[in-house]
DNA sequence: TACTTAGTTTGTTGGCTCAACAGACAAAGT
DNA sequence: ACTTTGTCTGTTGAGCCAACAAACTAAGTA
């Protein structure tokens, strides 16, 4: 709370690094303009950050045809601080590594069934994963600035303990302790968070990469066999009291429907999950159904059959896209979102349910014009998660620049 | 976002001003260790709040007892500062003034059957009311840091713009504009802000002086004819991309329900509205329903029958507790607060809401132990949204000091 | 075409100010 | 004698301002 002079510096140093990120390479001068500080401290600010490796002066001199001297770009140096993301789900492993400018380093996903295993097993071979992607940072010649482990369950972020993942078959696993002493206590930071915060995140930053600025409100939707739910609101991760926000999953929206894994009866997921859509959709005995067939593979059968015009097929979309409007709905009521964003599967299959969430959304929504809710299809699918974990490992290298590289006060946790 | 030496003197002028609210009187050595600050730049910074007349020196010495020079005790001055709340609602208009010690300085409130006047009626009278809170901040001494006034509807907090009010009837009204031009184009900043948020940051307030610290997640419900929900998320309003959260009126929980103004059914309105408890609880005839009737008297009357254990209008509480917890739970799996506050009518028939709602939640929540939601009762009750109103406008002080006194850098809206 | 000059913008330098800090010290108690 | 408070003095660090050199465009002149 209390600053001195080492926090204002801190603070403006952020500014400038966050500036660049956001509004691109630019001159000091520009920079200056841009965000008020005065032309002089600005020249301070960018040389300390480049001496830590954070920007780096622009290769291209400027754009021709303007008066006067040019200026010197300055741009975000993705070469020196990586952060790294990972995540455990259901049916698969996976890791990403992005650099500062946002560039992909990395990223690999293992298929594994994650609920037959032991626990013990699983973290051993997530373990040899983040292993090879920081391997790869230093490669590179980087220095990893964080790790942070997506989860599909709710986390007690400050302990580092996932409490509960149901589909897993977790419970109670003290993640971070244990992926610590598996990478004999690593010298960063070691995080774990719900996987659909870490996906909004990352849908956050693309939307800022799009858009620009304006739409700091958002929830995520990411569909599997379960549905999570993922909330950002003004531009900061809805965590809620102990780290359980967006349970959005049980919500009991269709008491007609049919039984859910957690007992009651008519929960969101048992009428927009995936096991859902497939049975709607298809045959008792239809190899789409097949469990043991690798997600994405069957996404595309169903993909293929609804681009062939299949009245089935599409029956059961414009059915989950109906449901999933009722349950937004109810969100965007709560949460008046700028963006839904339809992560998961529901990206996969988004064209076909867009159009009828949009519809059960408007017919719900109180505040005039669909409360202004713009429906959107995530462009990262089932990746946002790992990239959300590489991103908020950034983020605290962007809030605050100092603990990379010179004195480095201390890569703390 | 740049900061200099200003904003640096600001922020900590804020730090001390805002913890002397949290922890009561103190010495400046005392404040100096809790904040982390040094003993010589405390001196500083409450000789400055003390000029600007929001500190003064304690009367008292300090406590006995204690080894080496006692300290002088600092403490909040009331007298010099007030923010005001007003409130319209669908039967009555209400003003509050509240130093900043948070003492009452002034709590006025009036009936009115807002929906059968002309909105510009009802401004004039709010103007009265307002311009009665003023003087009397006025004639104590005081300067008035702001007026927020609190409406059952959609509010656009930018341009200070009542969207859509349908329990008054209102649509599309430039309220602040309007009020604004009727007080004379006061010097202090004049806003608008849906009830239900204001009514919850003063829950929120109630909260942190009670509990001390902990809890900054909260969830409102204020109970009138329809059903407003205020969210605190990290201690922060959640607004909303146009400000139009906390609409949780109008879920569909019970699709085997009444038919809802909106025009749906099995809105959340219409089984724990108020008139749908009369309802419940009473035959037609009964002359609790007369609507015409003072909303307190009548819930007076229900209060006096459940205590004398009339069971129809026990089993009616009943049911509307169950249906409280049905919707509140979907809440609380979103959200995850750490408490949940009955307001308005809720909170006057609270003690017999409580244990129904509690356990229909309790079978509802995904997280363990209920996601460790506490439900209250509040004790502010129908004068929460006022309150809040008030307390917005002294918040603006406490994060920005200078905004009084001296060479005050404007009262900026 | 080659050269000069004016005008504009960039980025650095030195001096100034402001605010926090550290340490010394008097004051006021045990 | 010992402790703790609060003030005072001098130092440090960071941002600001104004001046200035550098780098470029535009236009006028030979």
């Amino acid at each position: 709370m209390a600053a001195d002079h080492v926090s204002l510096r801190r603070n403006n140093l952020s500014v400038v690094l966050r500036h660049v990120r956001a509004a691109g390479p630019r001159s000091r001068a520009r920079i200056a303009a841009d965000t008020g500080l005065n032309k002089a401290t600005v020249s301070s600010l960018v040389a300390e950050l480049v001496e830590r490796g954070l920007l780096r002066e622009g290769q291209a001199e400027i754009e021709r045809g303007a008066l006067g001297r040019p200026g010197q770009l300055v741009e975000l140096d993705g070469s020196s601080v990586c952060g790294v993301g990972a995540e455990i789900n259901v049916d698969y492993l996976a890791v990403a590594a992005l650099d500062l400018s946002g560039g992909v380093v990395l990223e690999h996903r293992v298929p594994l069934d994650v609920a037959h295993q032991d626990p013990s097993t699983t973290l051993d071979r997530l373990a040899d994963l983040i292993r090879e992607a920081v391997a790869a940072v230093d490669a590179r010649g980087g220095q990893t600035a964080g790790v942070t482990l997506a989860v599909p369950g709710l986390v007690q972020s400050a302990t580092g303990s996932l409490k509960l993942a149901p589909n897993l078959g977790w419970n109670e696993v003290p993640v971070v302790d244990e992926m610590r002493a598996r990478l004999g206590d690593p010298a960063y930071p070691f995080r774990v968070d719900n996987e659909a915060n870490l996906a909004a995140l990352a849908e956050y930053s693309e939307l800022k990469k799009d858009t620009g600025n304006q739409a700091d409100d958002l929830v995520l939707l990411t569909g599997a066999i379960g549905v999570g739910g993922g909330v950002v609101s003004d531009g900061h991760l809805l965590r809620g009291g102990h780290g359980f926000s967006g349970e959005v999953g049980h919500m009991p929206v269709a008491p007609a429907g049919r039984t859910c894994g957690c007992g009651r009866t008519g929960c969101w997921e048992t009428v927009v999950g995936l096991t859902t859509l497939l049975n709607k959709a298809t045959d008792a005995d239809d190899p789409v159904r097949d469990p043991s067939l690798d997600v994405e593979r069957r996404l595309a059968e169903i993909t293929r059959r609804a681009e062939a015009g299949d009245a089935r097929t599409l029956g059961a979309l414009a059915d989950v896209g109906t449901w999933l409007g009722i349950g937004g709905a109810i969100l965007v009521n709560i949460l008046n979102p700028d963006v839904l964003v339809l992560g998961g599967y529901f990206a996969s299959l988004g064209p076909w349910l867009q159009e009828p969430l949009e519809s059960a959304i408007r017919d719900r929504v109180i505040a005039p014009e669909g409360g202004g809710c713009r429906v959107v299809q995530s462009e990262l699918g089932f990746a946002a998660a790992v990239r959300g974990g590489a991103q908020i490992s950034l983020d605290q290298v962007f809030l605050d620049p100092t603990l990379i590289g010179r004195d480095a006060t201390g890569v703390a946790q």
